[in-house]
DNA sequence: TCTGGGGTCCTAGGACCC
DNA sequence: TCTGGGGTCCTAGGACCC
């Protein structure tokens, strides 16, 4: 037996945690740059608000409505996060945290999973302010449904029985089903599979046809059938830091700005994974909202000399790469950069014909974190990575960072 | 004016090996 | 006229997730 826990409406409830009086009124969070809405309120849903709506194009709306709009506060919702895990911990050891929002829970010789999801909900909110949906089942995909039912039930818990289930998924459009996108609900339309039960009463090798063994999987799993094992945290096989500007560069001298810093904050990524680069992938773009404007997108990768985790080569290759797709005459929007084929630090092969000084740039990138760690981040940076930073992404309606910064804390009136 | 960022897995097809 | 059989590795593209 499992257990999905899923936080309601992530990012706005960690907002309302710090400003209780946006309880009870509509509030969306908005994505980098403040672009699209990307968390919203019960009452911001019942506006009409999609999830992943362009801010500008919901703007009147939520002027008439009073709807708060923030900007996205991304230090907040990690470290609240990181507390809601530290509860469920309590609950059940063997836990996967799945997104910044989502934890699996293993319910191994629980005798009472819906008595103990009511606990759970209960202190995660007592303890860490946020509210939680518990869905439970012997299937992953079947738990992440019964989370639907939760959240829709209002009362937080709800838990799926493959013997006694079919009702509910008869109620539960196929496309809301976890591992089905717009594509293969589409597809499965044409068969006259629309439900979730139709699906889980399908023809498994004809499932398969149309959406392959990930597909035949969830049919199974929908059948209580666990197909989908919980997982340890493992090292990222890439890493990719991108974003887009603030505003257009025309200028190959502010792209490289920017791309140096994406460039460090995917290398400190990388050397808290404990991981070493094989190769660096550089991309770069213009606006492909904006039809009438000339359009470039270019990538290019190349592979290092040797697997590495150094700052300098990581950012002086990116620059060269850069270099070479850079042309005049565009508007960019967005550059960035993936780090390839990581491997752990242990497995590091050396070069064998070239004298390089691996020991002495070891210390130099370990006393850079340390200062980093000391100072905060970016407390010491490459030249390269620029003071203006005219690249920088809007954010207008930040809110503090209340539990990570000793000077944004919050303080009480009496 | 204004449209996010970061991932995973699977499959098919090409290039190559003996 | 007729052109083997069995494999690996890599890449691009598609689909999905939050």
């Amino acid at each position: 037996m499992l257990a999905l826990v899923d936080c309601n409406n992530f990012y706005v409830s960690c907002e309302r945690v710090f400003d209780p009086s946006l309880e009870g009124r509509p509030v969306i969070v908005l994505s980098n740059n403040d672009g699209c809405a990307v968390a919203r309120s019960n009452e911001a849903k019942a506006l009409g608000i999609r999830m992943g709506a362009p801010f500008f194009q919901v703007r009147d709306l939520c002027n008439r409505h009073g709807v708060v709009v923030l900007s996205s506060n991304y230090e907040l919702y990690g470290d609240m996060s990181r507390r809601v895990t530290s509860v469920l911990r309590e609950f059940a050891p063997q836990l996967e945290i799945y997104s910044i929002d989502e934890s699996f829970l293993h319910l191994g010789g629980i005798e009472d999973p819906t008595a103990m999801a009511k606990e759970l909900n209960r202190k995660v909110r007592q303890w860490t302010g946020i509210p939680v949906s518990v869905g439970i089942a012997n299937s992953k995909t079947l738990a992440k449904a019964a989370n639907k039912i939760a959240k829709s039930k209002g009362s937080g818990v709800c838990q799926l029985e493959p013997a006694t289930c079919t009702e509910s998924l008869s109620k539960i459009p196929v496309g809301d089903i976890w591992g089905i996108g717009r594509r293969l609900r589409d597809k499965l339309a044409h068969l006259g599979i629309s439900t979730a039960k139709d699906l889980a009463q399908a023809h498994p090798p004809l499932i398969r046809r149309i959406g392959g063994v990930t597909l035949e999987r969830t049919l199974r799993e929908l059948n209580g059938i666990s197909c989908i094992e919980m997982e340890q945290p493992q090292p990222r096989k890439n890493i990719c830091s991108s974003r887009s500007f603030g505003h257009p560069l025309t200028e190959i001298s502010d792209v490289e700005e920017a791309l140096s810093n994406y460039a460090i904050t995917a290398v400190q990524r990388m050397r808290d994974q404990g991981t070493l680069a094989q190769g660096i992938q550089v991309f770069l773009g213009t606006n492909t909202f904006k039809e009438n404007a000339p359009q470039y997108h270019n990538s290019i990768s190349s592979s290092l000399p040797e697997p590495t985790d150094d700052r300098f080569t990581i950012v002086s290759t990116a620059l060269r790469l850069l270099k070479q797709i850079f042309r005049s005459g565009y508007s960019y929007k967005k550059t960035g950069l993936l780090l390839l084929d990581l491997v752990p630090r242990h497995m590091r092969q050396g070069e064998l014909f070239t004298q390089s000084n691996t020991e002495s740039r070891a210390q130099l990138n370990r006393a850079l974190d340390e200062l980093n760690l000391q100072y905060g981040r970016n407390g010491v940076f490459l030249a390269s990575q620029g003071i203006d930073r005219k690249w920088k992404m809007r954010r207008n309606q930040c809110t503090k960072r209340w539990t990570t910064s000793w000077s944004e804390i919050p303080t009480a009136g009496i």
